[in-house]
RNA sequence: GGGCCUUUAGCUCAGUUGGUUAGAGCGUGCCUCUGAUAAGGGCAAGGUCUCAGGUUCGAGCCCUGAAAGGCCCA
């Protein structure tokens, strides 16, 4: 037992995987879940990673959080359940498998066979899970991980066959079952491990969600116009567009001529020029011209009737400039008069503009219009028209867009759908059908030119909407989905509506539950409400293969539908399949097969082919995960969670929203009680990571180069508010300011009590391995622990309330308080050759410091905490736990903090601070000693002598003085104490201060120095000012080595005797031979012989400090003379004198 | 178009309830210390606190408006 040698150079990384290798031998992990078990417990809910890549810089910062508060409220006495959770299902794991496969469309992937597809997908989660896990172990994540090659052999026999029989260890022993079923139960409590959400449980549940919400009738099939990938092959919900959904795209937009008509549908000619009339219409998807209904104005905008070479167009007044050539304006108009105008429309001549009622498979769509497009054409008044782009006349295609939509809804307009699934024109548009949408628009512009139609082509730039996941540009289609209403939006405010609104709708029930929320930063309360108050119903379906089975079956016959909710419900209804389906997880294709009996008219109800939001598998998880159907009191015990934390950008509207309504709906109740949100991590130049940019920065990368200690200091350091820019400089700058000092701080402790032999003394517990509070008469010794326990306090008050900058920036300054004042203060106490009192005090602080310094960092940096506590304690305590992380969060031992001390301290400090900046102001190098240094710091004019004794010797001076009468020192300055002034005279303020200023400031200083008040005459009246209420400050008077900061000045004497000369040269040779002494090698311990050479001055001096030389040095022989041949030698001037010095190791 | 956030030194960021001379780190220059040494420390230069109004005796901070950037929603 005794420490262990401590290299001063450290290759952290290769430490950290080291002590990984430790916690999985030793078990450490599982040694923490036991000492802690039965504990109150604090529920943590982790937000699932998507398993569909590995892992980035940026999941590290919010898992660096996560591991950090769980450490921390384990380490203060809490059981938890540590369970990581994957992201499984949805569109990103589909679009991977299918480059994988080389797959182009939806029909590539039915071809290739659902089922073998699904599979695919499924061992693509279990491949990464494997990887980020691996990855998460390396970050110093403690999680109930599972291990990864286990995963990964799962995938593989999955691949092989599904339904092979096999057994793995659980929690309570093995447990047995086909491959797909094994898998299917992961992270469900007989197997342990973290949750899937592709689990058969998750799916279950999410059922059990969407059966409530249809029973209160907020699950329906709506028709609607939506943003569509066509490669993809499915709709892409508000949700998903939002955020990655945009890019700048240049597209080449069309101006295209409406002609007009009479009634009787002729082209309708001016009646001033007669020149044939036409509507000049503007848009940037030419192809939604083939479906071209109706044109919209806007009612209040002005429009102009123009001549424009052989034609009269009309647009609004504002877009003049859109016109070629000259015109020549004949008159305005208002929009409401031009409601109604029929017009040819420019694919008139396509069937689908022909066909009564619209074009379109979805029915519901033309019930009750008879009429066709083409005959539906006319103007229509739209109040969103504008000026600021185009002609002010917008034109309407309502299968085409969302608004189009709704307009054409409004006025019962025909609608015509062109494109199928993965945007081709269908049949009925003549030689566009069979064309995809992306190739379209040169042809049409050169039909549109054909017919004359074409008024002009130029390029645009604008923001498009692209599918988040393939980039491919979306187009807007009318399909038929499905939806969870949100409820209707009232015109008043929440505190004002009946509990029959609040039961109608549902997004007035979250709010309530995002009341009971605290969110950190605040502003996430608001924006979660904003998106609550915006936000539409929820489309939950997808046309897609991977994901959850929407439970919805809809009836052959009649088209009634109904919700299932859970397996059991569906095996009693089934009527057809479940043989077929039995055995196997809630996914495509065989959950397809189940048919049940429609109630209504006995019909056979078919599950609708589309999958699930993937955002209902994340929001269900406080229910899933936590035993909700099946074990309620485990349920009640960790619901609803503490604390959950995500990065801010997206989730309000993603994984907070959809666990909000989740819970609202199941259990009218917050899910989590904290909500700790963070910023988005750039790379260091600001911009966003991009491979193609070459500023991004791999997750493995940066470990290996970095070290993940490094990475979790610039996670926790940084405000989480606020953008991270993370990079390799940073990196540096955070192991040079925290990391290194850290450990040097340690190395320095180890080095010296090894060569002491110190060992700590007295009782020892194991859960408080830094003792009690040490005893010191030494002012150091007490300050640090001042300090020290001033820091316990602020940490743990700032863990507590999620704010991780706090606590590390303040241990940050403790750092630095510890090595460039504490320890370089007290080195000396350290190298002595006595073994005093003194000395034993030092390294008894020094030892306690650091054991409890490194305990209040282990959540932060979990590495470099455990191999100096293995070291520190572990090394030589017996019974000491295995881990730094076992040990007890430390408490604050508030009978050490003494804020007398920080205060003379500082006082001290700032004393040195300025002396030091006095010397170098009159380069006076601190090697050389001087004889005095004069203080004035106003009314603290004394200090402790051991804190002067500090002073001197950290300024190298013989003597050091408060002194009294400062016009020694400095002038005065008088100020008038605004903070009491200011109200008290209000707008006579300033006359008041210039009074006091025109008044002699030391006469005023002395008069306040003896607790006199001062008159003065404002205006013919008499005020008088008391002595608290006059701020008197010093400048430093010309010509002193001064330096002078906030009312402290020092001021140096610059005098060189004789002696002080001598005494700087021995200095100066003291410092050749240490030089020296390293320069050959020698252990700190070392003894030494010397011989030297040296010219008058210097060879007098050292003569003279010869003793003091000696002792510093620890040389047992010194003489002059030429150095032997085996001596280490140095030659140097310096000061006008010349020396050569040789060194060799003393044996005796 | 609406909401929220940001804007302080060359760069990255602090800046307490409004108070007198706005700070840190990095970078730059000079100096210095010396068993933390491929480190450490000090000093200096560097600021119309984005702009314009307002409130106040007093505004980096509060209010209004504008600009630029970001996020979110239309």
């Amino acid at each position: 037992m005794g420490f262990q040698e401590v290299p001063n150079r450290v290759d952290f990384p290769a430490q950290e995987r080291e002590i990984l290798r430790f916690w999985k031998e030793s078990r450490a992990f599982d040694t923490l879940r036991t000492l802690h078990r039965g504990e109150p417990h604090w529920s943590f809910i982790d937000g699932p990673i998507t398993a569909n890549n590995p892992m980035g810089v940026h999941h590290g910062w919010g898992r660096t959080y996560k591991d950090a508060m769980q450490r921390f409220r384990t380490m203060q006495g809490h059981e938890l359940r540590y369970q990581n959770g994957f992201d499984c299902q949805g569109l990103w794991v589909e679009v991977e498998v299918e480059k994988e496969k080389g797959f182009k469309t939806k029909k590539d992937i039915e071809s290739f066979g659902l089922e073998e597809f699904v599979r695919l997908c499924k061992a693509r989660v279990l491949k990464y899970a494997a990887v980020q896990t691996e990855q998460s172990i390396r970050l110093g994540y403690w999680m109930d991980w599972n291990e990864p090659d286990t995963l990964r052999w799962l995938g593989e026999k999955l691949l092989e066959n599904p339904r092979q029989i096999i057994t793995l260890e659980g929690v309570e022993g093995p447990v047995t079952g086909t491959v797909e079923e094994l898998i299917g139960r992961l992270g469900m409590p007989e197997l342990g491990g973290s949750y899937f959400t592709f689990s058969t449980e998750n799916n279950y549940m999410i059922w059990t969600f969407l059966k409530r919400c249809w029973e209160k009738g907020w699950v329906y099939r709506g028709v609607d116009v939506m943003p569509w990938c066509p490669r993809c092959a499915t709709g892409i919900s508000q949700h998903e567009i939002v955020t990655d959904g945009y890019a700048e795209l240049t597209h080449n937009s069309v101006t295209v001529r409406f002609p007009l008509l009479d009634e009787n549908g002729q082209p309708r000619l001016d009646a001033q020029t007669g020149l044939p009339e036409a509507l000049l219409v503007w848009t940037t998807t030419p192809w939604t011209l083939t479906s071209n209904v109706a044109a919209a104005v806007g009612p209040d905008l002005t429009y102009v009737k123009v001549r424009n070479g052989d034609r009269v167009y009309y647009l609004a007044k504002g877009t003049l400039s859109m016109l070629r050539g000259d015109y020549q304006v004949l008159g305005e108009l208002k929009g409401t008069e031009l409601e109604g105008w029929k017009y040819a429309g420019p694919f008139d001549d396509l069937p689908a503009a022909q066909i009564a009622g619209g074009f379109s498979k979805i029915k519901e769509v033309s019930a009750g219009v008879s009429q066709s497009a083409a005959q539906a054409h006319r103007v229509i008044l739209w109040e969103e028209v504008g000026e600021t782009e185009g002609t002010g006349i917008v034109h309407i295609a309502p299968g085409c867009g969302a608004e189009d939509f709704q307009l054409g809804r409004k006025y019962g307009l025909p609608m015509i759908a062109p494109l199928d699934e993965e945007g081709v024109f269908v049949d009925g548009f003549l030689w566009l059908s069979g064309m995809h949408v992306s190739e379209v628009a040169d042809p049409i512009f050169a039909n549109l030119k054909e017919k004359d139609l074409l008024y002009r082509v130029a390029p645009y730039t604008h923001r498009y909407p692209t599918c988040w996941r393939c980039h491919s540009e979306l187009v807007f289609r009318l399909v038929d989905e499905w939806f969870i209403s949100m409820g209707e939006v009232y015109d008043k405010p929440r505190s004002e509506l009946t509990p029959e609104e609040k039961a109608r709708s549902l997004r007035y029930q979250i709010m309530d539950v995002v009341d009971q929320i605290r969110w950190i930063p605040e502003f996430g309360y608001a924006r979660e409400m904003d998106w609550l108050r915006n936000m539409h119903d929820w489309m939950i379906s997808k046309k897609r293969y991977w994901g959850l089975a929407l439970p919805i079956w809809v009836c052959k016959e009649c088209d009634h539908y109904e919700v299932i909710g859970d397996e059991k419900e569906l095996q009693a209804r089934a009527v057809e399949g479940w043989e077929i389906f039995e055995g196997h997880t809630p996914h495509r294709p065989f959950i397809d097969a189940v048919k049940i009996q429609c109630p209504h008219c006995g019909g056979k109800m078919e599950r609708v082919l589309d999958v699930g939001n993937p955002w209902l598998d994340a929001g269900i998880v406080p229910f899933s995960t936590l035993r909700y159907r099946s074990d309620p009191d485990y349920w009640r015990k960790w619901y609803p969670a503490q604390w959950i934390t995500e990065s801010f950008p997206g989730q309000f509207r993603n994984w907070f929203y959809s666990l909000l309504a989740m819970a609202t709906v199941i259990d009218q109740s917050p899910p989590f009680l904290q909500n700790f949100g963070f910023a988005t991590l750039v790379a260091e130049d600001g911009r966003p990571m991009h491979k193609s940019w070459g500023n991004a920065i791999e997750f493995n990368e940066a470990a290996d180069r970095m070290g993940v200690d490094v990475m979790r200091w610039l996670y926790v350091t940084q405000r989480p508010e606020n953008d991270l820019l993370f990079g390799y400089n940073r990196g540096d700058e955070a192991r040079r300011q925290f990391l290194i000092p850290l450990w040097n701080a340690y190395s320095f402790f180890v080095t010296y009590a090894r060569l002491d032999g110190w060992l700590p003394q007295g009782t020892f517990d194991r859960d408080f391995p830094e003792g009690a509070t040490p005893q010191s008469e030494n002012i150091l010794d007490r300050w640090i622990l001042v300090r020290l326990n001033q820091l316990t306090a602020r940490v743990t008050a700032s863990l507590d309330d999620s704010d991780f900058y706090t606590a590390s920036t303040s241990i940050g300054v403790f750092i630095d308080d510890l090595t460039n004042w504490y320890i370089r203060r007290s080195r000396r106490r350290f190298w002595k050759s006595q073994s005093d009192d003194d000395k034993q005090a030092a390294y008894a602080t020094l030892y306690h410091v650091l054991v409890k310094l490194t305990r209040l960092l282990a959540p932060l940096t979990p590495f470099v905490t455990e191999a100096m506590y293995q070291n520190l304690v572990r090394n030589v305590r017996e019974g000491a736990y295995e881990s730094v992380h076992h040990t007890r969060w430390p408490v604050t031992d508030e009978t050490a903090i003494d804020g007398v001390f920080l205060e003379q301290m500082n006082l001290a400090r700032m004393v040195a601070s300025l002396g030091l900046a006095a010397r170098s102001g009159a380069n006076l190098k601190v090697r050389q000693p001087l004889a005095r240094a004069m203080a004035f710091a106003g009314n603290n004019r004394s200090l402790p002598p051991d804190l002067v004794e500090i002073i001197t010797d950290e300024l190298n001076v013989k003597d050091f003085e408060f002194v009294e009468e400062a016009s020694r020192l400095v002038n005065f300055r008088v100020l008038p104490d605004n903070k009491t002034l200011g109200p008290r005279f209000g707008a006579l303020f300033p006359k008041v201060r210039a009074a006091l200023a025109a008044l002699d400031p030391s006469s005023v200083a002395a008069l306040v120095q003896a607790g006199q008040g001062v008159k003065l005459n404002v205006d013919g009246q008499e005020i008088e000012l008391a002595p608290a209420e006059i701020i008197v400050q010093t400048m430093p008077v010309e010509g002193l080595a001064v330096a002078s900061d906030k009312g402290f000045t020092v001021a140096i004497d610059a005098v060189i005797t004789p002696e002080l000369r001598a005494e700087g040269l021995a200095r100066e040779f003291v410092r050749r031979v240490q030089d020296l002494r390293k320069t050959a090698g020698l252990e700190i311990s070392d003894r030494i012989r010397l011989r030297f050479v040296a010219t008058g001055l210097l060879a007098d001096a050292v003569e003279k400090f010869r003793d003091y030389i000696m002792n510093e040095t620890l040389t047992v022989d010194l003489a002059t003379g030429e150095p032997d041949a085996e001596m280490v030698v140095v030659e140097d001037q310096f000061d006008g004198e010349k020396v050569k010095i040789g060194l060799k190791r003393y044996t005796p």
